[in-house]
Parts: structure tokens; C-alpha cells; sequence
DNA sequence: TATATTATTGACCAATTGGTCAATATGTGA
DNA sequence: TCACATATTGACCAATTGGTCAATAATATA
């Protein structure tokens, strides 16, 4: 008995998210995300309340698409008959083709929000630091089968960090051979 | 024949490039650059220019410093007699050090400056991506005597994104045992 | 159909933003 | 000592910022 949304949350939150993806969070204004997500100003907030919590439903978007997408390649939960070290490749070869298939150099939010907001806001410190520990343990278990114990875990931060230098790699303008190299290097040293 | 400046320019450049470390782009306004210059807003503008010159100011002084810095240690520029491995172990302990003992989360402003700024401002793109290319030569100069090639060039590129992640991580938030990881993996495959 | 409940709209707000500028101060060289 | 060139100061500006809210619209149920 009220009026129905005449949006779908999920494709607002998407809308969003692209925009602080590619900008960060204070190089996005309230008339960023009107402009991105169509709605009007009082829908919006509304709906989702002020720009921190929109910035937050972002990420925590990020987080179970793409974070939990990468968690999953990388621990062969998709079923898929590989070695954890060719599901390890796939992925740092996306982080490449992202740039050179899709021209697309937002990098990685989790990444961008480390740097950007993490120390400036415990919630997203949360959110952040809660994905690079299920990275970390996705990458423990690709490599599960081939280390154990500390080289297992070493293996798994090596792994971690690299990607993630990758993906500063990918927003700095880096040349791609740069990443190529990188990518070669992790693959060699597990 | 003219009044002469009352502050020091390099101090100056000093205190903004702290501020924009801390903060990002978007993330200072010109009243903090004020705040933490001790100059008035007018000053500010003569000596230096807008916020965007600024900005690159700091940018320049951190290559110059900061990253040069990191190149002599790496290449052994300093004259110090230790082999390229140690040199590279000394800088990711700084890194982790950094963190632990003066519980500095600011990471590396290069680093910073990709995320937040690169795929904005050509100029910045430049200055970031430049330093990368030096850090990566540095690299490879402290592995030369060890690899050759390919090899010492994907050894070398995975040290620089190595290094690149655990400033990420060190903004992030994450454990400093997930920063001592990555680091002995980095030590363990080189 | 009446009503309760929620959604939409955009005008409005105070505060802050980056940036300008004219008045004033100050040191240096002639 | 005096004029010139530059530095300092802070008032001022238009535009933008994040955020509020009252008026209006649209539905589901009774």
C-alpha cells in the first residue's frame, strides 16, 4: 500500500560504483552520481541515504561482484578442471586485458579505496582490508596443492601484493610490457 | 631591487607535498594547503600557481626525493658494500618499517598519485609513470648481477609491483604479517 | 473509491570551493 | 633617501559543494 520504486536499487548501486570507481571518493560530487544514476537528488537520498553511504553500498557491491568473482577463479569454484597456478594466470592476464582489450584503466576499487578513503574511514578500512583477506586466502588456495605452511603463505602474499601492484600499474599509464613482465614473474616464482 | 620572501620555498613544497600524501587531489582544499603552508591564500597563488601546479610541485619534489632516494638505495648508488638482494630487502623493510614504527599509512605518493590522479592529468601520468621506469632500472640494476634477460626483467617488474602492493596494503589496513609475506616471497624469489 | 503510505521532484540552503585583486608593506639599488 | 619592484595580506567573488524539505504523485489495500 505505497508507491513502488520506479528504479532498480541494483542498477543504481552499478551506476555508482562505475562513477567512484573511476573518480574516487571526494573527485565525485553529489551531481556526478545524480548524472550517473538518473535519479533526482531527494530519490536518491531517499533511497540510499548521504554520499559516504553511497560510496559504501559501492564497494560492498565491488565486493561481492567482482572481489567475490576473483575469489572464486582463483579457488576453481567455478568448477572449472585447472592447476591453481593457470587459475592464478587468468587472473593477472584480466588485470592485463582489462587495459589493453577494454581500454579500461579504473584499476581495481578495492585497490583505489585502500588508497584513497581506507585511512580516512574505518568502514571502508573494514570492507578493504576484509577483501585482501579473502584474496589471500583464495591465492593459499590455488597454490595449496604445490606449497605448504609459510612458503605456501609467502607464495599467497607474493601473489597478493603483485596484483595489486598491477593494478597501480594499470591507472599509472605503465607500459603494458611493464605489466607483462610482472605477470611472467609472479608465474615464474610459483 | 624588491622585497624579498619571507619563507623558504623548498619548505614550502615540503609541508603541501605532506598534505597531498595524506590526502589526495580532491581530498585537499586550498584552505589546508594554507593551513599547513603557514602563507596566506594570495602568497600561495603568486609563489606557486593554482592548486593543479601545486599539486605537481609536491608530486616533483617526492620524485626527487623520495623516489631518487629509493634508487640510490637500490642501485647502490650510496657506495654502501652490499649485494643487490640485501638492497632490496633494506628497501621493503622500509616500507614494513614505515607502518610499524612510525605508524605511517601515507604509502607511496607515486603510488597515490596513479590511483587518484594519473588517469586524469596528463602531466601527473608523466611525472608517475617516469618514476616507475626509474624504480623498475633500479630493479634491475640491483638483480643484474643474478639474472640476465628476460629473467632479471620479470624479476625486476615483480619486485616493482611487489613493492607497489605492499604500500597498498599499507594504506589498506592489512596486517603487518600479510606485509612481511609478500616481502619474504619477494626475497625468496629472487 | 477513499485513505494510508511511500516515491518523486526540484527549489532552496548555508558552507565551502578554487581563485582574484587592490591596498599595503618591505627591501634593494641608484 | 627615494623610487622601484616584488611580497604580503585578507577581503571579495561566483560557482559548486553536500544536504534538506515541502509539495506533489502514484500505488495497494480496505
Amino acid at each position: 500500500m505505497a508507491r513502488p520504486r520506479e528504479f532498480d536499487e541494483d542498477s543504481v548501486i552499478e551506476a555508482i560504483k562505475d562513477v567512484f570507481w573511476r573518480n574516487g571518493y571526494a573527485g565525485t560530487s553529489y551531481a556526478d552520481l545524480i548524472a550517473a544514476s538518473g535519479l533526482h537528488k531527494g530519490s536518491l537520498y531517499a533511497a540510499f541515504g548521504d554520499k559516504r553511504a553511497l560510496y559504501l553500498r559501492a564497494l560492498q557491491s565491488y565486493d561481492a561482484h567482482e572481489v567475490a568473482g576473483a575469489v572464486v577463479l582463483l579457488s576453481g569454484g567455478d568448477g572449472a578442471q585447472t592447476t591453481g597456478r593457470k587459475r592464478i594466470k587468468a587472473l593477472l592476464n584480466a588485470v592485463i586485458d582489462a587495459v589493453v582489450i577494454d581500454n579500461d584503466r579504473r584499476g581495481c576499487l578495492l585497490c583505489n579505496a585502500s588508497v584513497d578513503q581506507a585511512p580516512h574511514n574505518k568502514s571502508v578500512e573494514g570492507i578493504v582490508s576484509n577483501g585482501l583477506k579473502r584474496l589471500q586466502s583464495a591465492f593459499e588456495a590455488a597454490l595449496a596443492s604445490e606449497k605448504k605452511g609459510a612458503a605456501l603463505k609467502e607464495a599467497a602474499s607474493l601473489c597478493n601484493a603483485a596484483y595489486f601492484g598491477m593494478r597501480v600499474m594499470a591507472k599509472s599509464g605503465a607500459p603494458i610490457s611493464m605489466m607483462k613482465q610482472a605477470r611472467n614473474g609472479v608465474l615464474k616464482s610459483i
